[in-house]
DNA sequence: CGCCGTCTTGACGAATCTCAAATAAAGTGG
DNA sequence: CCACTTTATTTGAGATTCGTCAAGACGGCG
């Protein structure tokens, strides 16, 4: 027997997402769509899907970003390349890759519409990882120069800047975090709760997503090997934790996720 | 038969460390000194040692921080608190951790003389840690506003705090590559290598320094236990790698060091 | 000198990885 | 749209690594 599900899923080329507004507009919380860059995008209005808030006491209009599409398991950028861009991400998914000494790889990244790619690139001056897109997306690329050259000096990009490298600091201490302390179950359930936070902060269900990540790539980001990634993940099922079927997910008891975490060791 | 032997250590509040100039100026390689933010301080020549780089084009010269001591184990900030200054590490060095709901503590940093820390605070305003001195420290503390007031702004503070944004995604991102794929003793030999490579860069022996970290620390920081990380020195001192006797170490082989981090799986 | 925090080492067990095989799903070319 | 190829997923059995528990040694300090 098959049980066929229609799930909310991430914002895609195929699919136009239903506007929520209220959803997007509503939070600061962790992880609250944000960008005031937007707020002064001539595309503003077009791009609200991607959750950006707008501040309509913001009086300039102009194009900071240059929109381009990227299909499906194509690069953004690759590691070494010249850093010159910042990323939003308007439509689709991302994930980004460490390329190691002996070859393998390691999944650094997983991201959805509203956040910003390209931090990385910032020390160096070269991106130090690949951004690979996980779906057909779209983006918004926009050098810190030109984003400067509209912003007035006294908010000064610094607010922005900070907001953009802040977000990325705080998510890579999460994932050490993880890394460092909990054992692969409590991984995966992280990872699920931080799935279902950032899905809700877009306005779709917490509840019920696809996942764009095969179980190698999870369990990259992770720390685990596929096998483990899967044998969770039925554990959970057998467990009425979650519903999985191949790489449709619905949370059933978000309690007893989150209680899996505070367990100590 | 105990064989006792001197080495060189990070900078401290006891002794005096030697001036290597130098050095100090001479690479941009990925542990090599940095900030401009010095280039303007009042205190420059005093604050050398701290190995921050010196620019001598710039005429201004004010007082950008303040400097301010942190006994042995005393907080530098702590998290929750407000976050309103970075702080320059002058002299000793910090751990930073980051408390679990469960009581637990995890070391997330280690930062030496001329690193930067108070990056994580930048998202919520909020310090996302607590730091630590490891020894009695100096540090020089500043915050954007009072930066920004010193900057012209032609170069703007983009500059500068983009260098300080960008070495910690950095090295997080290090990190996290070493949590997710590497094993106990490949970990291990990264990070005796990552604090060989520092003090280099500081103008100190990169074969032999002092640990300032306990085992239980080092191991925190790697996601292990502190037996794991005894028995892992045991193992390298037994196969000739390393000399190693308290928190006194000495780096024998460094190729072979090196040549555990190729190894895939 | 004796306490206490740190470190070392051993024995054992649990968690995770490795290898392997079978099944399911997705992509491809005709 | 089908047949076929490739890739992804599940599951099991056994090996390995690392954590846990415990005992004792070391070293600094009052």
């Amino acid at each position: 027997m098959r049980v066929v599900t229609v799930v909310h899923s991430a914002p895609s080329l195929a699919d136009a997402p239903p506007l929520r507004v209220e959803s997007m507009l509503r939070g600061v919380g962790s992880y609250a769509p944000m960008c005031a860059i937007c707020s002064m995008c001539r595309q503003r209005e077009a791009c609200l899907p991607v959750g950006l808030v707008v501040d309509p006491a913001v009086g300039r209009s102009q194009n900071v970003g240059r929109r381009r599409r990227v299909a499906r398991s194509a690069p953004l950028y690759r590691t070494g390349e010249h850093f010159g861009m910042f990323h939003a991400i308007r439509l689709g998914s991302f994930k980004t890759t460490l390329l190691l000494e002996n070859g393998q790889e390691q999944v650094g990244g997983f991201y959805l519409p509203g956040e910003i790619l390209g931090s990385d690139g910032v020390d160096t001056g070269l991106y130090g990882c690949e951004a690979v897109a996980l779906e057909d997306s779209e983006v918004c690329s926009f050098s810190i120069d030109a984003l400067e050259a509209h912003v007035d000096v006294q908010s000064g990009t610094g607010q922005i800047m900070q907001r953009v490298f802040g977000r990325e600091i705080a998510r890579e201490q999460r994932v050490m975090l993880m890394l460092g302390t909990m054992a692969a179950e409590q991984r995966l359930a992280a990872f699920l709760l931080d799935l279902s936070q950032r899905y809700a902060a877009l306005g779709y269900s917490s509840r019920e997503f696809v996942l764009r990540l095969t179980r190698a790539e999870i369990g990259s980001y992770l720390g685990l090997k596929l096998e483990t990634i899967s044998r969770m993940l039925s554990r959970f099922h057998r467990d009425g934790l979650i519903q999985v079927q191949g790489r449709v997910l619905k949370l059933l008891d978000l309690e007893a996720l989150k209680k899996l975490l505070d367990r100590s060791t």
